[in-house]
RNA sequence: UGCCCGAUAGUAUAAAGGUAGUACAACUGUUUUUGGUGCAGUUUGUCUAGGUUCGAAUCCUGGUCGGGCAACCA
């Protein structure tokens, strides 16, 4: 089951924790997501490490919504991200949020005051941010830095009791001014927000920081080992201190650096910003890298999860190919994907010694890489087919292993076509391809003993059914849109869809399993879009098939 | 220009002082009723300069490069 793999550095703390019998080798994870936004592929990665984690010590880890903002949360996200992590294939232990723990929190606050290591500023933003000077110089006291323990408790309720407006107080931690560490500069605790929240209503209208939140639900939770990416290492001595001084449950905070994937960006905001301005049709558009667009696009649970796991996890910052992500992909649905046949641009091939108006029911194994081809379904055939433009040339090169005046090939499932002439329209394009068959070269039954190099893929022309298919490519044209000079927007690709309304298929796909995958032969793997209906089906490609024809033709 | 983190093939990731390995990518060949898949193989790497050591990717020192930190965001 478990393929040999050398630890990373988060295994190897937990198994020297094991070891040591810290937290009697209990192990409790989180994965504490801001319900602000729709989950992406680098949050699956975060997902896979910190369930996995709990998975693999026999331990246990919480879905924890970080909602301490209620200007940017909402419950649509929260639904949305639920989703997503059962469909990654993961159970979470309990499922809790931040908000839950106000009252606690604001104990905890009023414990530091007490002991004269919180104050309650007046100050103004700017003023706050003027005084905590520069990470060469350090900062200097702000005027009611020094007010007593009595006073500060007493603001303190006010401001929780409504009795100031937005930004006119803020409660902060008394540390250390001349910290070389910009968050250890008397960071802020608490701020005034007359906001309506997702889950507390108006209950309040003062609302912890990220780091007087984070760590104490970390702890009230039992977390043992916090695990977030490199941007909160300066975070850290925060998260101990607060734990510290008010004597808590000491959870434990790791980093490993966040998943950067080429060809797209992964920041929320950007997403974000993709999604209203329209340069997409939704956080589920199946270009977006959001978990939601690639279950849309055709990606499975399991090779999302076999992704995260080949990349590892380490501090180094890193950007992964995205042909990565596709051999995983192949990799799944190769397995597990019913063969189909789809003809995208057509021309007809009609065999001149089949009896005209006849038609014959053929078999097709669902799968060959399967044991028993996974069952298998009828297809049917006559004397008229479409097949693809590009799989007959009139002049065709030497290698070219297919149609072309003279050249015979197998039709996949069924006989062996030789082609012996063509016609053209007006404009020189070819539009009709003309063969005939060898009867005893019926797959399955072949006895006719000759053999081809070539096998096409074919569809039945009074069978036929048709269908809108939707072509992707990457979104952007540039490795990292981030990086690069201006809008990130400037870089984005305008042929990353392409429509093709009417695709000939064959009858059986009238039947496709939504969320199924299907490898539409030698045309790649496709999935229902969920804009399909029984009267216009509409397939999106997840993936291209590996092409080495294609690149023999680059060559040349 | 203070503090923090990092640096191993094109991209990721191992090697805990003792043969630099694995995967993807690229390239060869082979198999194949998908130019797919499978199988076999090839190419490519320790940022740099010193030091410690019989021996350094690993330990030490200096440098270089990349990233982060001065939101009433998380």
């Amino acid at each position: 089951m478990s393929e040999e793999r050398s630890l990373n550095f988060i295994e190897e703390i937990i198994e020297d924790d094991i070891r040591s019998g810290k937290n009697d080798g209990r192990v409790l994870t989180r994965f504490p997501p801001e319900p602000n936004g729709y989950l992406h592929i680098g949050h699956a990665k975060s997902i896979c490490l910190n369930f996995g984690l709990a998975q693999k010590y026999n331990g246990k880890t919480n879905l924890r919504f970080d909602d301490t903002n209620p200007a940017t949360e909402d419950t649509e996200y929260v639904d949305s991200i639920r989703q997503d992590i059962h469909w990654l294939g993961f159970e979470w232990d309990k499922e809790l949020y931040s908000s839950d723990y106000f009252d606690q929190m604001y104990a905890f606050a009023q414990m530091l005051i007490g002991k004269g290591l919180a104050y309650v500023d007046d100050s103004t933003a700017e003023e706050i941010a003027a005084a905590k000077g520069t990470p060469t110089e350090p900062g200097t006291p702000t005027p009611n830095r020094s007010r007593s323990a009595e006073e500060n408790l007493q603001l303190f309720q006010e401001m929780k009791e409504g009795k100031y407006p937005d930004g006119a107080k803020v409660l902060r931690a008394k540390i250390d001014l001349a910290s070389p560490n910009m968050h250890m500069r008397d960071p802020l605790m608490y701020r005034i927000r007359h906001a309506h929240h997702h889950r507390t209503g108006n209950d309040w209208c003062i609302y912890p920081m990220y780091d007087f939140a984070h760590g104490q639900s970390d702890s009230i939770e039992k977390i043992t080992h916090s695990v977030c990416t490199l941007e909160f290492i300066p975070h850290r001595p925060l998260y101990e201190w607060f734990i510290e001084q008010l004597e808590i449950f000491p959870s434990k905070q790791y980093e490993f650096a966040r998943l950067n994937l080429n060809y797209t960006v992964m920041s929320k905001r950007k997403l974000l910003q993709l999604v209203n301005e329209n340069h997409v049709t939704g956080w589920d558009d199946p270009r977006m890298p959001t978990i939601s667009g690639l279950r849309r696009r055709g990606f499975t649970p399991l090779s999302i999860r076999n992704f995260c796991e080949r990349i590892g996890v380490a501090k180094r910052e890193n950007i992964i190919e995205y042909s990565l992500l596709e051999f995983c992909l192949r990799e799944d649905l190769n397995k597990s994907a019913w063969r189909r046949m789809a003809v995208l641009d057509p021309i007809k091939l009609i065999i001149t010694n089949y009896p005209e108006g006849k038609s014959e029911i053929l078999n097709g194994e669902n799968n060959p890489e399967a044991e028993d081809g996974d069952g298998s379904r009828e297809i049917p055939f006559s004397a008229e087919l479409w097949i693809e433009r590009e799989d007959f040339m009139e002049e065709a090169p030497k290698k070219f292993f297919r149609l072309g005046p003279g050249l015979s090939v197998r039709l996949k499932n069924a006989y062996i076509v030789k082609c012996h002439d063509f016609r053209k329209d007006e404009n020189g394009n070819v539009t009709e391809v003309h063969c005939t068959y060898i009867p005893e070269s019926k797959s399955g039954s072949d006895t006719s003993g000759v053999s081809v190099k070539g096998t096409i893929h074919w569809v039945s022309v009074g069978h036929a059914k048709t269908a809108e298919i939707r072509l992707y490519d990457r979104l952007f044209q540039v490795e990292d849109p981030s990086s690069e000079e201006g809008d990130f927007k400037n870089y984005i690709n305008p042929q990353s869809l392409k429509i093709i309304p009417n695709v000939f298929i064959e009858p059986d796909l009238t039947h496709a399993i939504p969320g199924k995958g299907y490898q539409f032969i030698r045309k790649g793997y496709f999935t229902l879009d969920t804009d399909s209906t029984p009267e216009k089906l509409v397939f999106n490609r997840t993936a291209t098939l590996k092409d080495a024809w294609a690149k023999e033709v680059k060559k040349n």
